[in-house]
DNA sequence: AGAATAGTGTCTATTAGACATTATCGT
DNA sequence: ACGATAATGTCTAATAGACACTATTCT
């Protein structure tokens, strides 16, 4: 059912109404795009922060974000993207939209928007750059960045990012975008369990994965001492997986 | 752990800075909210629309939203309920955040943002109010608007927004909040299985149901010809529950 | 009694939890 | 053989699906 007047986006009445559109005449919020990236470093969860060097909170540590580019974004995801790419020189993370915050607090300029992201990185992979002028850019444990204040309100965009993918943990495959190359079951439950924050079971754990589809044996084996363990890759052709159920994890 | 730094949100050198800055000084996108409004009428799920009295996409039908108003909404999910309040007289909706698009070219003015919500409304409450101008504000069958071509990306956000409704229709109880007053079991069933849009088992439905806490007998029964029915209210000191299971739904 | 709608009994199927047991290595 | 880590066997528990059956009303 489409509507007569409705492929229209070029008639002549609408071609003058665009000409004498002038986009910056309207007050708008500033609009901006925050990342929590994180990855698994000494059987931590980590998320990168960054030390403000400009007002406000000049010297406060914050997420991974800035203004949208309205020059070279194509869309959010690009903003969120480029950010990334600048600091951490991964170009295709695993990157999930969050919420968007937007109220006349939370930064002291007025009315602002940001849209959150997290990201998903494997360890190996990440060589920090400094950004310009030396910026410190470092991983903090997340249990230690929870504790700061950091700038704005991501403490708040901090715990949705946090809070979702722990619960994603849960019931999909998604921690597999924290793994790189070769690893084993027991790494990979490893991953789980930092990110939940509690033990699984080991033998539901190995049920429930490999019958995802989302890993698939390397046909190598990790050879560590005791019995070798057999190795996996991600299966790159596999979506994240939804379990029909959740799991409960341990005490 | 504190930042010796972070807490100066007011330092003399901040105060400066701010002061000197102009908010209107920086190229921004312009910044939406639109809100997918469901409801059932007729055992169907329905959505709120509006024909548009402007440029762009003049006379096609779009989800109920408009541009953020930095004066009187003081965070983004007030914009929506100023929206919905002025449509449909309810202040009070189920809303949830699904996602925010932003981009280049949903917008023939340029780079533009959206964030979109979904209200659910039982159909009872629901006076509509004839918008500004004698605005053409209607309802119509979800199955009908997704074939229409709606105005910017509209059919992409009732997509995303009709998506997470049904899906967390089959592992939560939020679908009651489409009900109003006293309503039998059968009747909250009908409304799960018109937005899932299949039929599900009665059996495991009530069990379900029952035990979440999500409703409450309201001591009431409803005779309507045949064995009269239990009547049910919501809960309305409960959250949402979410189940550990999904449920299949029949074919 | 018969029809219609409300609601239950109960059996099966699936999959997570628990945890004992076996497998395979190095020394 | 022993210790350690990898991996499996298997029993129980919880809950969804299927569907026959009972309950209550009206005519």
């Amino acid at each position: 059912m489409i509507d007569e007047t409705s492929s229209s986006a070029s008639t002549e009445e609408e071609s003058a109404f665009l000409a004498e559109y002038d986009a910056s005449q309207y007050d708008r919020p500033s609009t901006a795009v925050d990342t929590a990236i994180f990855t698994i470093k000494d059987d931590q969860l980590h998320v990168l922060l960054i030390q403000r060097e400009e007002h406000p909170f000049l010297k406060q540590w914050s997420l991974v974000g800035g203004y949208i580019n309205m020059e070279v974004d194509t869309d959010l995801a690009a903003t969120a993207k480029r950010k990334l790419l600048e600091k951490t020189g991964i170009a295709t993370p695993y990157l999930e939209q969050v919420i968007t915050v937007g109220d006349k607090q939370r930064d002291p300029r007025g009315w602002t928007i940001s849209t959150s992201y997290f990201a998903l990185l494997p360890w190996e992979k990440i060589q920090l750059r400094a950004g310009s002028g030396a910026q410190d850019v470092t991983w903090h444990p997340h249990s230690e960045a929870a504790e700061m204040s950091l700038a704005f309100d991501h403490n708040h965009l901090l715990t949705q990012c946090r809070d979702r993918l722990r619960s994603k943990a849960l019931y999909t495959t998604l921690p597999v975008n924290l793994m790189e190359g070769e690893f084993t079951l027991n790494e990979l439950q490893q991953a789980y369990e930092v990110v939940i924050g509690k033990p699984v079971q080991a033998k539901s754990f190995r049920r429930r994965i490999l019958s995802s589809g989302a890993i698939k044996e390397s046909g190598n084996m990790r050879a560590t001492g005791k019995r070798p363990a057999q190795l996996y890759v991600k299966d790159e052709t596999a979506d994240t997986y939804y379990f029909a159920r959740t799991m409960e994890s341990l005490a």
